[in-house]
DNA sequence: TAAAATACAAACCGAACGTTCAGTATAAAT
DNA sequence: ATTTATACTGAACGTTCGGTTTGTATTTTA
C-alpha cells in the first residue's frame, strides 16, 4: 500500500471516528457536515470525497457497528448451554453492546428522521427479522429440547425482541446503568417462568 | 360568545385537524408551516396567532390524545376483574387507542428529534413514569389477592411496560392489523405464565 | 358612531444546512 | 521530467423552514 493510500485511509478513519462522537453525543440531525469539518479539520469537500453523502457516513458507521456486534457475539456465544443461560447471555451481550453504544440513540433518531423512505425502514425491518430469526432459533431448540413448552416459536421471538427492544428504548431514557442489566436478566426469567403463581 | 369568537374557534379546530393529518402522514420534521397553510387556507401569522409555535401546536395534539385515552380507559376499566383480565384489557386498548393512533410514530420522531432538549425528555420520563405506576398498581393488587407470585412490583411494572413499548414499536414496522392483537394476547399470556416447561 | 380589540393575510427575514464544483497540491506512474 | 491519478480545499449555491412584522378587514365595545 502506497504512502498516499495509508494516508487517505487515516483521513478516512478520523473523519469516521470524530463523526461517530458527534453523532453520539449530539443526535444525527444536530450534527452538521460543518460540525465533523470543525472537529476533524478536513474539508467538506473532503469529507464528501470519502464518503457519498452524510446519510452514507452514517450507514458506514451503522455497518462497523453491525459487523463488531456480530464478531464479539460469536465470541462468546459457545459459552451457553441451556436455553436460559444462552437467553441471558444474550441481555447481556444486547445491555453491553447495545445499550451503552454511542449510536443507539442516533440510530433511533436516523430511522425515524427518515420517514417514508422506504428504504431505511426496509434496511430496518432487516435487522429486525435477523433477530426475531435467531431468537426463534434459540426458542426452537428449547423446545426441542424440552426446556419449553412446544409452542409457537416465531410468535414468541418476536416477543421476545419486542420485550428487549422496549427495555432498551426505557433504559436509555432512565440510564441507572446499575440496574439495568438486573432488569433485562428479570426479565428473561419472567420470559421464562411467568409471573403468575403456579397452580 | 360571540359571532367572532365562534368563528376563531373554528378556524383553530380547523387547523388543529389538519395539522393533526399531515404530522400522522408526513411525521413531525417534514411538516412545515407552509404545509399546513397549503391544507387549512389558513395564513402563516394566523396560525402563529393560534398557536405559539410550531412545537406549541404539536403539544396541544398530544394534550387532545392523551385527554382522549384516559378518558376512554375510565370507561371500560370496571369491566375487569382478574389481574389477567385487567391486563389483557389493558394490552387490547393500547391496540385500539395507541397503534392505531394516528401520532404515535409522529410522536416518536417528535422525541427522538428533541435530542438535547432536557424539558420535551422529562415530560415523556413523566408519560412512562405513569405508565409504569398504573402497571405497578395492577400487578401489586395481582400479588395481595394471590394471583402473582410475590416479588418487586415496580420491576415488574417497568418491565411490563418495556413489553408494551416494544411490541408498539415493532407493530408499527409491520403493520398486520390482524395479527397484532393476537401477539399482544400471547405476550400478556407469556408475561403471565412463562414460556419455560413447568417442572 | 368612534375607538378598540380581534382575527387574519402576505410579504419578508435570517439562519442553517447538505451538496457541488472549480481548482490546487502531492505523490505515483511513465 | 512530464503526465496522470489521487487526495484535498473552501467558497458558493440553492433551498427550506420557523418565525416576525406590518397592515387590514371585521366585529365588538363604549
Amino acid at each position: 500500500m502506497n504512502k498516499k493510500q495509508l494516508q487517505s485511509e487515516q483521513t478516512k478513519k478520523k473523519v469516521a471516528e470524530a463523526a461517530r462522537s458527534l453523532f453520539a453525543h449530539k443526535g444525527y440531525t444536530a450534527t452538521s457536515i460543518e460540525d465533523i469539518v470543525a472537529a476533524t479539520g478536513s474539508s467538506k469537500g473532503n469529507i464528501y470525497y470519502h464518503f457519498q453523502s452524510k446519510e452514507g457516513l452514517f450507514k458506514y458507521l451503522l455497518d462497523e457497528w453491525d459487523r463488531d456486534w456480530k464478531e464479539q457475539w460469536a465470541a462468546k456465544e459457545h459459552l451457553f448451554q441451556t436455553t436460559e443461560e444462552k437467553l441471558q447471555g444474550f441481555a447481556e451481550h444486547m445491555v453491553t453492546n447495545d445499550l451503552n453504544h454511542p449510536l443507539t440513540k442516533a440510530m433511533d433518531e436516523f430511522i425515524s428522521s427518515g420517514w417514508e423512505r422506504s428504504d431505511i425502514q426496509q434496511e430496518m425491518s432487516r435487522y429486525v427479522a435477523e433477530h426475531i430469526e435467531f431468537n426463534r432459533q434459540i426458542l426452537q431448540q428449547g423446545m426441542d429440547e424440552g426446556e419449553l413448552n412446544a409452542d409457537d416459536a416465531r410468535t414468541l421471538g418476536f416477543i421476545l425482541e419486542g420485550l428487549m427492544m422496549g427495555l432498551g428504548e426505557m433504559s436509555k431514557r432512565a440510564p441507572n446503568a446499575a440496574a439495568t442489566l438486573g432488569i433485562y436478566r428479570k426479565a428473561i426469567q419472567v420470559f421464562l417462568h411467568g409471573t403468575a403463581l403456579v397452580r
